[in-house]
DNA sequence: GTCAAGGAAATTGTATACGAAGTTGTGTCG
DNA sequence: CGACACAACTTCGTATACAATTTCCTTGAC
């Protein structure tokens, strides 16, 4: 785990711990509030918890070993988060991230890209510019491996590196708000075949774009991009689940 | 909960709550947690609390005349709105939404309305054409009666109106999380002479964009509008704050 | 037999208490 | 005189207890 988060430096994004949490419940440490979260956000997503079944506080804390006060923390995170509808006095029930809902989330998402990839393209400066080549140079050495988890890896460097570069640090947090929602999609998507090699094209092309100062390319290929991964999505989710609401 | 119309008359300053008399627990309604919320919201965005400042829990517990549980749930929630900074085991505290980061915002919420202003006009149906019409009208009324006040009211209806007719709930909600949080900025932008004849004008070509569905005007013509507002308030807070850190 | 009213059970929301982690001040040693 | 260490205070995070509100079940009346 993380020693300490000095905060050094000023930048006020908060400081997203996206650890791949191995899950160890009542295994010696106590499990604390973010972790609590972060599980019933897996539970959701994975469709482990049914769209409309009721959050109940005391039997969660039961599961984890802890008391109401943390998992109404954690609750609330997710309310916030919109993966849990919160109504007063009646409970915490799951929202049902229905497939139409997440094409739109998809939608948004590509716009927000597409939006940091129009102004990174005008406003990138020499240090993020060289971040965005390594970032890029890596999802190439990881696709040339084979290594779809490598590539994923990279692959949000990648982004989080256009991010950076956009010169807006509030469009940057929004994305990365985003990115994280539907990150846990997203990592359903690893399988589809050949989407490492296909993605790696738009990268290319996504750079050259930024390169040259383009910003229209650059805005029209990231939201092509994010687009396909969300089609792609769906068409995932949908042969899977044949039942749909 | 929503059902209190405090936007109409007041001015920004005023927010009676060092002036609160403490009315515990026998005198009229109890404090909950989301009016604590608020009113934490309007001292941080009117500027009552410093930039930096810390937020001790107990000290707005004893303000409020309650424990430390809703204050901490308060103190949460915006967090994940961005308003406080949460340091574990240090404390929240505001952080300073600068010029910067305001004209930033101005530059997203841009973005979102623009693309909502496409949706727009491409999936807009009957009934959401007719409220937005209405809304449209409302707000030519108020400006054809000089008042600034009705004015802001409608125009908020207008925009809503807007927001529900894209087809993207995902959107919609995301738009008015924004727009919420721009509100009490937005609020001190009414004293800018001929802004809302100015507005109207901007309202009337959107409107004639969307009846025709022509998606790619109604975008532009959209987050001109407001990064029209951004720019006037940018103006207005530099010759309000001559010093800026 | 059905509907309504009242009470009991359950659950959320809040209050208080306690342990943990951090910061600061002071004392001592180099 | 300065630096390091220890202790005490402060404050967050969590646990437990209580109050308020809702829901469901039972009972009584029509």
């Amino acid at each position: 785990m993380e020693r300490n988060a000095k905060l050094a430096g000023e930048t006020v994004g908060p400081v997203e711990t996206d650890a791949e949490t191995p899950r160890r419940r009542s295994a010696g440490g106590r499990v604390k509030s973010g972790q609590i979260r972060e599980m019933l956000e897996q539970e959701i997503v994975t469709g482990e918890r049914l769209a409309g079944e009721r959050l109940d506080e005391q039997a969660v804390a039961l599961r984890f070993g802890v008391s109401r006060t943390p998992v109404r923390e954690a609750i609330n995170q997710l309310a916030s988060a919109g993966l849990v509808e919160l109504i007063p006095n009646r409970g915490a029930f799951v929202r049902e991230t229905g497939l139409a809902e997440l094409v739109e989330m998809f939608e948004v998402m590509a716009e927000m890209e597409g939006m940091a990839g129009r102004l990174a393209a005008r406003r990138i400066a020499a240090p993020a510019r060289a971040r965005l080549q390594a970032a890029h140079l890596a999802c190439e050495n990881a696709a040339a491996r084979e290594a779809p988890d490598d590539y994923y890896y990279e692959n949000e460097r990648f982004h989080q590196a256009i991010y950076d570069a956009c010169g807006n640090g509030f469009l940057a947090a929004e994305a990365r708000r985003l990115h994280q929602r539907l990150k846990a999609f997203r990592r359903l998507q690893l399988r589809v075949p050949h989407r490492m090699h296909q993605s790696l094209v738009e990268h290319r092309r996504i750079v050259a774009a930024i390169e040259v100062g383009d910003g229209a390319t650059a805005e029209a290929e990231l939201k092509s991009h994010i687009m396909v991964q969300g089609e792609r999505f769906a068409d995932l989710v949908a042969s899977l689940t044949p039942k749909v609401s």
